[in-house]
DNA sequence: TGCAGTAGCGCAAACGGTTGCGCAGAGGAG
DNA sequence: CTCCTCTGCGCAACCGTTTGCGCTACTGCA
């Protein structure tokens, strides 16, 4: 049933219907009476395709997963998805999903969808985000560095200190001083920044040989924490820089009779299932994902309605969820 | 920059470039060279907008999460999305995410996409599907339920029954004979059925009292298990309906001191990631979503192919995978 | 009654491609 | 040389909407 046959039964134009169903220019409530009714009778929903061409927009927006594939990634990824799809329904925008960036190249030129929502790991590569927009099609990058400047992208960033300053205050108020850290391959990691930042500010020393560059997967935890607890003077209480970390380095403590959270504090990252499932539940550093993608989605909208706006970059704070694997250090 | 534009420059007609472009109709090889030059030149890309209007085909698919919001579903949720996404992806396809029910109805009837995906939680319902193919858009369910019959649509399954056996003949293998059940809240269910049913077949009841309806969540999980343990004849042997009542399960023993898997072997189902970092490492059924996601992405686009086809449904195995929580029972 | 203003609606041209059909010219056969 | 076939390409209609502009008829006022 096209606009054109639905017209004729009626007895009207397709213009007259066009009007009626977007509420614009000036019809008698009559036919508009008219009109609803038999649309509503036949069911009749415009092809949306011909609406893209005519208008020029799609109300599709593209999220891009750019190579995030670690486990890691995949909770992010549903809390994120999720948060972006809510937010777009809001809107009344669609959500188109892809992994590969060449393909996302040739949907935006093709002009399938009307804005992106990047979600990228590692460190921010602004031409994507640029040659993006330089198209006209709004841009938000979801990461862990702000992005700024560029007209059309938006920016906003997991605001990786904060979680992290609450580890360091929840620890030394506990009454930790002997510290310990399981870190990521980057040396010039955020949290441990943040982290070791807030420890000093609390007079609190981040031993250097207490900081372990760890890995990523359970096993690497595992080594790395065994590491830390062979030692003589080892730490009363380890800060993991993920959940995945934290895993292997609680196998670990069992492993050698130590026992968490009695004898040795342990606090996680990323707040996975995992966390609250372990034995003990585990105290952890939440990021929340969902208003991540919220917060990316609303930027984009904002993006869509005045073209060219240069927003400042949002950052969405991280925060400590106290569970069981905390307390004070023995004796 | 338009076809017609481009067509200008170079100095043919619009159907020149289009028939170049698809590899259709007869051209000179010197025209061919000609045209493919200019367009790689200014990047030319057609908008699909208007490619779908007039071919009537979209090369997009639904996926739709019919209220599947637990967090069980969370680790489906990502390995069924990048199965289907793969495929999709290798014939061309893009993926359209949608939640809410009356969203997806109406970009069927618009026109949005060829093909639905249909990701259902509970029993079958063949209304949905049925009203979708009915519009000519191919329709594939994915569910516990076979669904055959309907032209248009298409069923996978997952094959719960195949991992229960599974389950049921590793344990008699491993010498248990008092084997316990935490189930969900379906008397009927599938798993149950078919684990009963193994063991009977290998000479063990699976005693009623040892059944026990748990629930869904980790607490469910522990107070169904202590319930279990308690008991002066405790079973060997527990198999969960769900990894999330076996952590509780897990946590339940460890409240009584008994050890897993020397005194009591655990077996779980759905493989989430919990399952690995569990301590021990939970022996488990996987349920394989990305196969699952590959399947039903296949039967999608048979059926895009030929209309009207009535395929049969396809079902995707569950699979035991052994970790070590399971062992011979204590003399 | 004449006239301005406005309400209500339709005409037709876009939007940017695809495709059935037809036509010119080249080449081959008789 | 004529006729036929086939190659290579363009014409123009069409896909289903939206929308600027213009037309008619009605209303209110002088």
């Amino acid at each position: 049933m096209t606009i054109k046959e639905l017209a004729r039964e009626i007895g009207v134009s397709p213009t007259t219907v066009s009007r009626v169903m977007h509420g614009r220019g000036r019809i008698s409530s009559a036919t508009r009476q008219k009109v609803l009714e038999r649309v509503r009778e036949v069911g009749y929903t415009p092809n949306v395709n011909a609406q893209r061409l005519t208008v020029g927009r799609t109300h599709l927006v593209a999220l891009d997963f750019g190579g995030w594939h670690d486990f890691l990634a995949d909770m992010f990824f549903v809390e994120l998805t999720r948060g972006v799809q809510d937010a777009l329904e809001a809107h009344g925008y669609g959500l188109l999903l892809n992994e590969a960036n060449d393909v996302l190249r040739r949907w935006v030129k093709s002009r399938a969808v009307d804005g992106v929502i990047l979600a990228v790991g590692g460190p921010p590569d602004a031409r994507v985000p640029r040659d993006i927009a330089s198209t006209g099609t709004p841009c938000v990058v979801i990461g862990h560095h702000p992005l700024e400047g560029i007209p059309g992208v938006g920016s906003v960033v997991v605001g990786l200190r904060n979680g992290a300053q609450e580890v360091a205050r929840k620890l030394v108020a506990c009454g930790h001083r002997r510290i310990g850290f399981l870190g990521n391959q980057e040396p010039q990691d955020a949290v441990l920044l943040a982290f070791r930042e807030e420890l000093k500010a609390l007079g609190v020393a981040l031993c250097a040989e207490l900081v372990i560059p760890g890995g990523r997967n359970p096993a690497d935890g595992e080594r790395a924490m065994r590491e830390l607890l062979m030692r003589p003077d080892r730490p009363t209480a380890v800060f993991a820089r993920t959940d995945a970390l934290a895993a292997g380095a609680l196998r670990a403590a069992r492993r050698l009779g130590i026992s968490v959270p009695t004898e040795l504090s342990l606090v996680g990252h990323d707040d996975v299932p995992f966390a609250e499932l372990a034995e003990p539940p585990l105290t952890t550093v939440r990021v929340n994902c969902i208003e991540l993608g919220k917060v990316a989605t609303e930027i984009l909208i904002s993006l869509l309605q005045q073209p060219g706006l240069c927003p400042a970059a949002q950052v969405v704070q991280t925060a400590l969820v106290e569970r069981e694997s905390v307390a004070p250090p023995k004796q």
